[in-house]
DNA sequence: GAGGCGTGGGG
DNA sequence: TCCCCAAGCCT
C-alpha cells in the first residue's frame, strides 16, 4: 500500500482540481433523470441502481416510475409474488436482478425496519448489491462521502488522470483513485498518524454532498461526453485538465476484450423461455416451452433446467411450468 | 479471475 | 444485416 507518486502521470498544465470544474458543470448540465429529482427516496435510488446495471438509461425510466408507484416501499414489493416482480421487470434484461431485488426488499423489510441501510458494508451484504451499487446508494441516496466507481468513472479516470485511452479491467486500486478526486478529503479517525493527510486537507472542508455530486459528475461525463467510442473532447469541460489529451490521445495498447457472443447461446434460449412464461397468464405446458426453441431440444432442456436452478421458473406437480410463486403457495 | 447472465437501440 | 454495446453481480 505504498504512496506511489505515479511516474506515468503527465505534468499538469493546470492545477485546478477536477472537482472544481466537474461539479459546477454537472449542476448546469446534468440530465433530468427521474431518480435524481428531489424527493426520490433511498428505495427509489436503490431500485434505479439495480435497473441500471447493464441496462441503458432510456429503457429504465418508465419501468422505474411504474415500479415505485406500485411498490413505494421495500415491504410492499417484499409481499408480492416473485411472478409479479418478474412481469413488472419485463424486458429490462438479466431477470435474476429482479429476483435479487425481491430478496433484498424482503431483507430490508424484515431486518431493517423497511429502511434502506446507509452503511456500505450492510448494503453490500444484500442480494444483488455489490461494490458499485452499495456505494451509489450510500452516496446518492444518503449523501455519504464514498467513492462510486462504475465503468464510466473508470474510463474517465483512466483518461483524465492516467492518460490512457480506456479503462482496463476493474482493479482494487480504482476506489482509491476516485477517493483522491473527491472534494473535501478529510482526516479520518483512523488517520491520526498520517501527517500528510492533514496537510492535504483544505481549510474549509466541502460538504459530503459535494463528494456525492462529484461521483455523479464523473459518471455523467463518462456517459454523455467521455464515452467509450468517439469521445466528444471538443465539448468536454475538463479537456484542459485531461492527461490523455495532453499526451496526444495515445491509442489503447492493452489486451482487446473478447466480444460478447449472443446468437444461439444459452442466454438467448433462456430469454426466449422466460418470455413465454411472462407473456402467459398462468402456468404453461412443457409443449408450449418446447415451441419456444425448436432448434436444439437438448439446449432447450438444459436452459430450462438452469432457469429452475436459478429460481426463475418453477415446475408444478402436474408437470407444467410457471413463474415462481405464480400458482400460489398451495399449488 | 474469467465466464455467464437479457435486451433492444444505434452505428 | 451485423456488430457493439449499457450505471454489475455472482460463482
Amino acid at each position: 500500500m505504498g504512496t506511489t507518486t505515479s511516474a506515468a502521470a503527465a505534468p499538469a498544465a493546470d492545477d485546478t482540481p477536477l472537482a472544481d470544474v466537474l461539479v459546477p458543470w454537472f449542476r448546469a448540465h446534468a440530465r433530468d433523470l427521474p431518480w435524481r429529482r428531489p424527493g426520490t427516496t433511498p428505495w427509489g435510488v436503490l431500485v434505479s441502481e439495480i435497473m441500471l446495471q447493464q441496462t441503458p438509461v432510456a429503457r429504465v425510466e418508465e419501468p422505474w416510475r411504474a415500479w415505485l408507484e406500485r411498490w413505494p416501499r421495500p415491504s410492499a414489493m417484499a409481499a408480492a409474488p416473485a411472478a409479479d416482480v418478474l412481469r413488472a421487470w419485463g424486458k429490462l434484461g438479466y431477470p435474476r436482478r429482479a429476483l435479487r431485488l425481491h430478496a433484498a426488499a424482503q431483507a430490508i423489510a424484515a431486518d431493517h425496519d423497511d429502511v434502506v441501510p446507509t452503511d456500505v458494508d450492510t448494503l453490500e451484504s444484500l442480494p444483488g448489491i455489490g461494490t458499485y451499487t452499495a456505494r451509489a446508494v450510500a452516496a446518492f441516496a444518503h449523501g455519504q462521502r464514498v467513492p462510486v466507481v462504475d465503468t464510466n468513472v473508470r474510463r474517465v479516470v483512466a483518461r483524465a488522470v492516467h492518460g490512457r485511452a480506456g479503462a482496463g479491467p476493474a482493479a482494487s486500486r480504482d476506489l482509491a483513485d476516485v477517493e483522491a478526486l473527491l472534494p473535501g478529503a478529510r482526516v479520518t479517525s483512523a488517520a491520526s498518524d498520517a501527517a500528510d493527510v492533514t496537510l492535504a486537507a483544505p481549510l474549509a472542508a466541502p460538504r459530503d454532498e459535494d463528494a456525492a455530486t462529484m461521483s455523479a459528475a464523473l459518471m455523467e461525463l463518462g456517459a454523455t461526453v467521455c464515452v467509450a467510442r468517439g469521445p466528444r473532447c471538443g465539448g468536454c469541460p475538463v479537456v484542459r485538465l485531461c492527461a490523455w489529451q495532453r499526451l496526444g490521445r495515445p491509442a489503447w495498447d492493452g489486451p482487446v476484450p473478447k466480444a460478447q457472443t449472443w446468437a444461439g447461446t444459452d442466454r438467448q434460449v433462456r430469454g426466449r423461455l422466460l418470455d413465454v412464461l411472462r407473456g402467459a397468464p398462468g402456468p404453461v405446458t412443457a409443449e408450449a416451452l418446447e415451441k419456444a426453441w425448436l432448434t436444439d431440444p437438448a439446449q432447450r432442456s438444459r436452459c430450462l433446467d438452469s432457469l429452475l436452478v436459478d429460481g426463475l421458473v418453477e415446475q408444478l406437480a402436474d408437470g407444467r411450468f410457471a413463474l415462481p410463486g405464480e400458482a400460489g403457495d398451495v399449488g
